[in-house]
DNA sequence: AATAACATACAGGCTGCATGTATGCAAGAG
DNA sequence: CTCTTGCATACATGCAGCCTGTATGTTATT
């Protein structure tokens, strides 16, 4: 009976961190970082400061923890509604439409488009870009140039190119713009590069 | 001799606001917003915290001044160095260059491109970037869809992807990447477009 | 004399750290 | 094998410093 309340070291850091991750994640989504308070979001995961600053270094870094889970989460999605048995162009197009879906969750584009970048700076923001959704973007492109399906060119730099694009789109379409439109300009991007 | 002490209520408004956004101008280009201080802006500028929060509501107010005035400097920057008289496929390659020229000068990829769309938000920026350059951006594109010289699409999602593509090269470049691979690129994106 | 353009003083909030406390854990004594 | 004892981990609380925005005071302009 008194076990429940007798917990391992570890279950403790787990679970504390956890709450911390999902409060952030709520909070950051709703509002801008500056806007939200260490107070704000240790009361809304029920522990104290003094138990954020044990976990995370400072409040930067608890969004950081935050925008890779984020990422991840994304990415995650991405990959489950991959057919998986398709040709890399229609690979890349199935991927855009399943990034664009992912990205509509409310508050997504401003955590990891707009804050992310401000927070972190450019550079780490890109590398968590870079080791969740962005990675089978590079890996899809460089499978398509193998293939033939497109001239080769430096992959670096396209990568980064398509992914800016689906990031505006993205962002454009939580701003009320329409999806339509956009997968149709995303649609010529591809078409024009896919020879 | 008096005469010089003597400055109507007009120039002084002008030149401590001057003053300010200059300062504004040169720290944040070289930190991020959240990093600088209001004291550390007024001591640069040479006046107190009681003339910034006599000329700008707060400290977002001057950062979206400083803003404005840092996108028509790159504005201007391009139009300078356009031909004019060239066919609309070529302007805008010569456009594009212009502006990845422009925005090489320091701190200005952060501060348009990243600092600007977290601290006034995705709509405000993109009105800023709406007004000065994406505007040339957007009339060369209807210019060409006009002319034939590429099919007829959306012309919103199209300027806003292509700057969005122009944007990331420019903070890629900014961060150490090639800018020769990035025109290559750019060069594939243009030539896809217009078919 | 009245108003605009500042300068100065003040209040509230927030971040990070430093100190204090309780709980889990690991090793040696018995 | 058990129990205690010393230590590390996981927090909680209080404090110091800074920063922002406002309110009030002062000087220069009209």
């Amino acid at each position: 009976m008194q076990e429940i309340r007798r917990r391992s070291n570890k279950d403790r850091s787990e679970t504390t961190r956890a709450a911390l991750i999902a409060a952030g994640r709520a909070l950051f989504a709703e509002k801008a970082y500056s806007d939200i308070g260490t107070p704000e979001i240790v009361a809304r995961a029920g522990v104290t400061r003094g138990a954020l600053y044990h976990h995370f270094a400072d409040k930067q870094a608890l969004f950081a923890a935050v925008a890779d889970a984020e990422a991840a989460a994304v990415a995650s999605e991405i990959e489950q509604s991959s057919p998986e048995d398709t040709s890399p162009a229609q690979a890349l197009l199935a991927g855009g439409k399943a990034y664009l879906d992912a990205m509509a969750v409310p508050g997504r584009t401003r955590l990891l488009l707009i804050d992310a970048p401000a927070v972190l700076g450019h550079a780490e923001a890109k590398a968590i870009d870079m080791r969740h959704g962005a990675r089978t973007l590079h890996d899809g492109l460089t499978l398509a140039i193998e293939a033939g399906a497109m001239p080769a060119m430096p992959i670096e730099p396209l990568t980064a190119m398509i992914s800016a694009a689906f990031d505006q789109a993205a962002l454009d379409i939580a701003a009320g713009g329409s999806r339509k439109e956009w997968e149709e300009i995303l649609g010529h991007l591809f078409a024009g590069l896919l020879r």
